[in-house]
DNA sequence: AATTTATGCGACCGACCGGTCCCTTATGTC
DNA sequence: GACATAAGGGACCGGTCGGTCGCATAAATT
């Protein structure tokens, strides 16, 4: 029987600068950088940090969070187990900043370009190109919303709140667009924006599923076509001439 | 180091009537019913096998395939863990079963009471419906091919194949009721039937992921009404008036 | 240079994983 | 009821899981 010796555990954070807070009421040896005002150079420790967000994002949206074993991001970032644990307080948490990096990298790719496109319906339909022309720089393994909604899907709250938050700031930016065509005159006054969002999000989710277990393009090129048809003929509004009430 | 017996295992079939057929070469003690013409009346085994399927199936479509743990198919099923090999060669080939059924039950339920439908524009209206309104008896945790495509995505070959040959299967039946709706003139001629399917299909997972992500009833119903409208505006063909060449 | 703090290693832990095997008991056949 | 076989129980296996901890050393601070 190996008794450990359970030894002196310091507490007290010393007379000294304490730029550092332990975590979880300073049981566990793991802490993190507050990264305050002062000292804006990055510590070693917080490169590691983010060194291992980043090698471990892809495993975590391609693997799933059960399927992302401890031994697979200590193959993938080079460190031991110790080395991981020293910058995360635990399994979930490392996954939680992996899907913030790959979900940020999603939402930049998406939009990329498209702030300077002055017309708000031809800004949407860049959107909806971007999910099929923009695919390098992006964390692989697919959509993180998508991968990580489905794999969330029964326990892993923490990872589903994530996913949620994640799916409405999506939903928001594509809305406030739109809702700045009808203001402008540009997307039709009938039109929800929220609801546009909704189904223009869903298509693309949708048609990214299925091309990826196709491994076609098929699917979200006609998802696209459809959308940009759909944006055209339905969103934008009409230049001059009044139409019928009924078309 | 522990030298197990390797005792005589019984490899001939007998005289009698052999209703069985050993799996693998017979190396292992796990067995299946051939079901054959003869002797229809379903063995006790063949009960059981069915009841674990039928117990396991809402757990892998919840959980996926890794965090669907043998503890939890022993405690929904009441069995040990002896009781559950006795029928399945190993936790893939439950997997796989169960997944079959979950789909077949999907399929039924989308398809239920569109047989009758003689138009077939309306057909394909009340499948899209379907996915809204019949939701009873279905397997819990969400739609299977959806479930089994991310969890599979990476790893897991046989389950991919299976929910690669369910899409097919589902794509296959909507597209030839939009080819025989354009055989019979149902269906507009420049109508690619497969585009059709395919685009139906994505849009329809894609609104059900995000309605169970954001637990709303919304996205889901907004893409079947959007559906409903193409159908109807974009697919159906005119019945008389032949409108100008442009819109 | 001295000293303090931040960092990473890797042995170790208990729990649980999927899977095997022998044995008892239920089932079915004659 | 005798007997053969099908069915299920449950102890057991090696391996891996996520997580902990003391220690050596690298980095930073003075």
């Amino acid at each position: 029987m190996v008794v450990p010796p359970t030894g002196p555990i310091k507490c007290d954070p010393g007379p000294f600068g304490l730029i550092q807070s332990l975590v979880s009421c300073g049981q566990r040896p793991y802490y993190r950088e507050v990264d305050g005002a002062r000292g804006g150079n990055m510590r070693k420790g917080e490169q590691t940090r983010q060194e291992i967000i980043r090698k471990a994002a892809p495993i975590f949206n391609q693997r799933g969070y059960d399927g992302a074993a401890l031994s697979d991001l200590m193959r993938a970032t080079g460190l031991e187990k110790g080395g991981i644990y020293r910058h995360f307080g635990s399994k979930q948490e490392l996954a939680g900043d992996a899907f913030d990096y790959a979900w940020k990298l999603a939402m930049d790719t998406r939009f990329a370009g498209t702030d300077e496109i002055p017309n708000t319906v031809d800004r949407l339909k860049q959107i909806v190109r971007n999910f099929r022309d923009r695919r390098s720089g992006v964390v692989p393994g697919g959509c993180p919303l998508l991968n990580t909604a489905i794999d969330s899907d029964d326990g892993n709250p923490k990872l589903r709140a994530k996913a949620r938050q994640a799916l409405s700031s999506w939903l928001d930016r594509m809305q406030s667009i739109a809702e700045e065509g009808k203001r402008r005159g540009e997307v039709r006054s009938d039109v929800d924006s929220r609801k546009l969002a909704t189904l223009i999000a869903s298509t693309l989710e949708g048609s990214h599923m299925m091309g990826r277990l196709q491994k076609k393009e098929e699917p979200r090129d006609l998802a696209i076509c459809h959308l940009e048809d759909y944006l055209e003929t339905r969103v934008r509004a009409r230049k001059i001439k009044a139409g019928a009430d009924k078309s």
